[in-house]
DNA sequence: GCCATTTAGTTTATGTCCTGAACTATATTG
DNA sequence: CAATATAGTTCAGGACATAAACTAAATGGC
């Protein structure tokens, strides 16, 4: 069972080499030229021509094709003001869209993302999903997506695929989660079948830290081929991007900032570890640095952090003191994923994002400390992503999916 | 899914998308699966034609043009006991060659390899390459080129080109060593022209560790397509190949594991960072523990090497102990790597192979302290490799280079 | 108001390359 | 020596990109 290691894309077709390749390979050079046009921009297809180097004959033949298959939509232009015949325009099907879908800790996250990867409509759900089955959780799920089916109908929006995003390590070939310990689930496989509606053309299972990874390249240059995504929930989560691809690594599990060794000697990890960064920087281990441990006046977790932004806001030691810590831990973690990576930006969202202030300083000298040679060339970034960025991300790489396989919605 | 970043191949021809394209990928086809065969095995057309899923008329038209390329040559054979035509034999043209070389703190090397990968004929030069400049070791180097290519010549091969290994990170494509510290060297700009004959066809320079990685694959099965190399050299080196192809990162400089930091609050290391692995497990780092450090009894770098051995041999506790800290360290390093690369195989060459017996208790105990999880299925093995791994390594990449465009050398 | 100019897009002839089927070449078996 | 089996080549046909010619539809100058 291979699999496609670095990027879990449907490859390149490795079947034959027919000259119908050559067709396939050009479909996606159109779309992809067409995709990567800016928001008003409307591509005629002498532009596409000239952007992709393909003959006009060519680019005629190859838009008729994407037409036909939906993907692409004309809109007539008449550009004032300059001579010759007025060109057609052509943009994406924005009437084509693909569901994505969270499983967090404490909520669960539907939505529509068009072929550009602009999110149309959103639900979120409130949940403790902690402690409750799979099917439990799909359940409750299935209900927000009919919800935005739903939507979907009442806008014409045909739903072409599906992603989701869950807190924990996944085997995507399967539809099963193999270990997400925040949500007390242990090899669950996941029906997922019922989640979407036909004709359904593709379906993904996605780490949430990957899926995040994944809607912060959207917000990233065109340039930054190159980044790491550290996400802070109740566990730390990593996604990595190289070359504008996400790297999962052989079994599709890398980027494990969390379980990187910090303190040989440090604390037991709920992993079974020792000193693991999320020993010190996770949730958990933040709060109970703070003294606002499990169990504290027997609050919820939601209750003890907003505790602990009280403290942080009106500079009490132990609570600064406590998330110093876990920068400068994050900083030694930071250094040794920039060496093994060879990455230099890092972007961290969720509540490292939140707790950038208290963190950053921390971070910032530990990283000078532990790895001086690199500090000045790394980039560290706060991600503006909030509770919608998995369900997006996992949405968006369906759509990039499609847009490289069109000729598999081509008659 | 483009790919070049990751593993600095020459990537197949993102130009237009003609139908010429599809001859140069069934030639890559066609010399893959000649490439694959079993050393004893002669491949026909037909054989050919079934294995590559082309078809008979497109496989010997193909075949054709490998042959004016010079890449293979036809053997004739008579299959004794069966019916039918007899085959004509195909195999990889074995006067072709590249040469490998590899530039180390101790020694220089250069040697033959051919399209099989196999090292046909090799000479390694003990020099003190420290605070030599780069082009006085380049001229030595190109003196042991020369003796090779009169070898060469006298045995009828024709060297197609050459690959270069140094001990520190490298720009590839400026061949420019950026940092070699172990060589006293900083921006040094290689004028490698004269190293090899004319008509060459490529040339490329490979970090050290990389360039073991690549020989070490051809030594490991081939279902094992994800592993880590570390090389225990004078500094810590890491090589990985994910998916059957050497990762380098963003920039070429993945891998790094010689400064994943160990202790946050340990000693400082010569990259100016503190804790890294290479402050406890590096070669002078082993020594001093031992008692043996740099300037003891004004003994070279050698002598002391032996002297560990002896004491090691001789089970002096505090050489024992020396060796066992460093695999301790080892394997916090290795579990904090399997984590982020999500790899299972970790294979050690130089001067950890040779004190393995030592090493791998501590390290072993360490991984499952620190990650018991993916312990049990990780694979700590003990590379093979002697003085030549890196040569044949950086030779055999660019022979895949060569076997992957083979258009360029067909008429 | 008309014609030259300009740009968009289509049509057509051509060449490359793969495919499948027919065909040739060369062996073994009875 | 004929039947059979396997290897490899030849040839007609189709898919596709290309370049150049051609049609379509606007603007601008006179």
């Amino acid at each position: 069972m291979r699999q496609p290691a670095t990027s879990a894309r449907a490859a390149t077709p490795s079947a034959p080499g027919s000259v119908g390749d050559v067709r396939k390979a050009n479909l996606v050079r159109v779309l992809s030229v067409i995709a990567a046009a800016g928001e008003d921009q409307r591509l005629s297809r002498a532009d596409i021509a000239q952007l992709s180097q393909l003959t006009k004959a060519s680019v005629s033949s190859l838009v008729a094709d994407l037409l036909a298959a939906g993907l692409v939509i004309e809109i007539g232009v008449h550009r004032d003001g300059e001579r010759g015949r007025p060109s057609v325009g052509l943009i994406l099907n924005p009437t084509r869209c693909v569901m994505g879908m969270e499983i967090n800790v404490d909520y669960i996250a539907a939505g529509l993302v068009d072929l550009k990867g602009k999110l149309l409509a959103h639900g979120i759900l409130p949940r403790t999903n902690h402690g409750s089955t799979a099917s439990e959780v799909l359940t409750a799920l299935g209900e927000l997506s009919q919800t935005l089916q739903e939507a979907a109908r009442s806008q014409g929006l045909m739903i072409l695929g599906g992603g989701l995003a869950v807190p924990g390590l996944v085997q995507e070939d399967q539809f099963t989660v193999l270990q997400a310990p925040n949500l007390g689930w242990v090899e669950q496989n996941l029906d997922v079948a019922s989640l979407l509606p036909e004709p359904k053309t593709r379906f993904r299972l996605f780490n949430e830290a990957n899926a995040s990874a994944l809607a912060q390249q959207q917000l990233m240059d065109a340039q930054d081929r190159d980044f790491l995504f550290v996400s802070g929930e109740v566990g730390i989560g990593g996604g990595l991007i190289i070359d504008a691809e996400l790297f999962i690594g052989p079994q599709g599990h890398a980027g494990e900032l969390g379980h990187v060794v910090i303190e040989p000697d440090g604390k037991r990890c709920s992993c079974g570890g020792r000193g693991c960064l999320e020993t010190i920087a996770g949730q958990e281990a933040i709060l109970a640095a703070a003294g606002l441990g499990a169990g504290t006046d027997n609050a919820s977790r939601q209750e003890r952090i907003s505790q602990l932004y009280q403290a942080l806001q009106s500079g009490t030691d132990v609570a600064v003191n406590a998330v110093a810590e876990a920068g400068k831990s994050l900083g030694v973690a930071v250094a040794s994923a920039l060496r093994l990576y060879n990455v230099s930006t890092v972007v961290f969202g969720g509540h490292f994002a939140a707790l950038e202030q208290w963190l950053r300083p921390a971070m910032e000298a530990s990283l000078h400390e532990h790895a001086p040679s690199i500090a000045d060339q790394a980039r560290l970034l706060r991600s503006p992503l909030g509770q919608t960025g998995a369900l997006v991300g996992a949405a968006r790489s369906v759509v990039g999916d499609l847009l490289e396989a069109p000729y598999q919605l081509v008659d």
